[in-house]
DNA sequence: AATGAATGAGCATTCATTCAT
DNA sequence: AATGAATGAATGCTCATTCAT
């Protein structure tokens, strides 16, 4: 819960002291765990200024405004979930692997984060265009992994796009469902029927070979 | 925009009188709306009653709270959801087709209902339990589906409520972005493409035909 | 203390009820005295309310903002002050006596409003197109009487404009001088002194008669 | 815009370096054309602090409060003010040849200082003793004068502290309309408008001599 | 049934001032 | 001398809800 990326307050360059950085990390975390837990209308500023333990003016020392925490939360996070994916998929042989894998990391993940889950989720309704550049940056990303997979023959080719939206959907709900609101079942096991399902689709299966 | 089910405040028997039943109607329209289009927080009961014509007062004739207007809003668009999907799909030839169906169906309904997108989305946040009922009766029918089509052979077995989840995040997120947030494509052809994954996934298709 | 006119807020169409009318009356009293004893900025709308004996958010039922009852009494404080000042000065048997008539009466109004006086030498500050009108009414209106009574002879001829702005500032000066900071001396006297001034100038007289 | 005079921080002795006395100038300097522009309740002390191109903690090295500066200010205007209507009406030949020049200077002195017209302005508001001690100085002054010019036959006699407070009205109400608000006219021409009633009063001429 | 008036808890934000470095 | 970080009191304003009519 410590490192940060991409959050520094957007204009200026940032506290100029140590104290001033220590103070910063305070707020940002404490921002997260607020919103997360109580969401973005239920936190009062003055929640988050005293869990980091500091005055409530410190606050606006760092940030214009609450949304703008809020927004630098959502960019944080942004960043490390494809952080997380990424570091999770680079090795894997092919892409349908990295698919798997890739959903095991992001259920991993949003159990580990639910906090800054949720805050990314309700970025929808309190600062829509975070959360559309979450899903923009994401979905680029993603869409050409799915093109260069195509052109190696790896997976079918098809509209990617549409491809894209519907397997960050799909993730996107399992995260929902089986990493903030039912932490049970095993990652791998959710993992696994869920890539089974993207990798094959609900077609019966052919008999595959002979027999 | 007026067929309402499962909005009439939950103990009360709902009015007596025609005049009644009138602005109750009205009341529950003009909520809509406005959630829709400006978001929980940023309607005021105001708001509502001004566009509803009636005297601020009276919503709480109707409603005991905002936060009721808003459960019933969500409980009626589910309620809509199913039927419209119902309408769609029951003369479907098999599974398969019926998702293809299915996922057209909810594009179009979405485009067409995008203020009471927003709301139930919203419904995570403000009213989760009401959220949490919509994907519950949703998915549960969803499930008996895909089971019952398993055991004829439509579709493969696998997981099925991760199945179900995935299956309703994808279709999800594809309304939000094909449906709330670009109208332009058409939605049989993004169905298409939906489907196809959802039907036959990822993987590289083997040469279908003859050896 | 009681009569107002040009009052009632802007738009919309004022209070409805015997008892809403009231209430808007007592707040505009109350937050004229208010203003008037501690000056815009050191007044809290609490402070008004509390006068007014209302609750707190009564006030935003009436106005839409501070600056809006503020504004709404500079107003009020302009259509007393021209309605004093006609009445003073209609039996005038010509223009310089009633120039002497209306700087008494209008000092006489300062003692009477000096709370009120204060908001409008403040609205410079606070609302400042308030205060331009309330100089750009008057002055109009002065204007015309100084043309008419040149043409009529009673006066002599001269840069009008200059000259209004010139014997209302005059006028304001003594009524803060000797009306707001110092009672003592009786208005008769002041404003024979101004009359003096503004009728005949500092000029060393002619020996008027014989000679 | 930099030779200031009655400026130095109260009691202490200023300061002893040369660049603390240019901190001190820079500060003072952003000082009034903050206040100037934006008023004293709209100006923050990190407004003139940047302005000035220091720190914000530095302020407070050199004053004690924000009115202390803002009382700084209003004295050096006054000084300011003294010092052109004496310039320009020292050489007057009489008193109401003096009384038109002073009304020119003063024109021209405000339309060339207008945000530090304003600071005066506000003072009323602000720092009401600084306001009065700025008028007590100036009709004390202006006192002495008329009553000398009396006493010489330049002038009529008069009440002549109501005479002064009713001339300075006038001026300010002038420099208010034609040099704050508006630039067009010619200082000269509006001088001797003003003049003209100051000095002739609004009775109609008499055929002056015999002829 | 309908309503408009009244309410006050709640909250984001500002800013003069202090102080350790 | 210079400063940037920290602070918290203060305040304007919103809005769901109640209630008398």
């Amino acid at each position: 819960m410590s490192q940060h990326s991409g959050l520094e307050p957007e204009e200026k360059s940032g506290p100029k002291t140590e104290r001033g950085r220590r103070t910063l990390r305070r707020l940002l975390d404490a921002a997260g765990e607020e919103f997360g837990a109580r969401g973005y209308h239920e936190t009062a500023i003055s929640h988050i200024t005293q869990r980091a333990g500091v005055g409530l003016g410190t606050f606006y020392v760092y940030f214009k405004s609450k949304e703008e925490v809020f927004r630098a939360l959502v960019a944080d996070m942004g960043a490390r979930t494809r952080h997380a994916l990424h570091e999770s998929t680079k090795d894997a042989p092919n892409r349908l692997e990295a698919e798997r894998l890739g959903i095991e990391a992001y259920l991993a993940f949003v159990r580990e984060h639910k906090a800054l889950y949720r805050v990314v989720m309700e970025a929808q309704f309190v600062a829509p265009e975070a959360y559309r550049d979450y899903y923009r940056v994401f979905s680029e990303a993603y869409r050409q992994q799915l093109a260069q997979a195509a052109k190696r023959g790896e997976i079918s080719h098809g509209d990617d796009e549409v491809r894209v939206w519907a397997l960050m959907g799909a993730s996107t709900f399992l995260g929902l469902r089986y990493g903030v609101w039912d932490d049970e079942r095993a990652v791998a096991d959710i993992a696994q029927g869920a890539a089974d399902l993207m990798i094959n689709g609900l077609a019966p299966r052919a008999k595959k070979d002979g027999a």
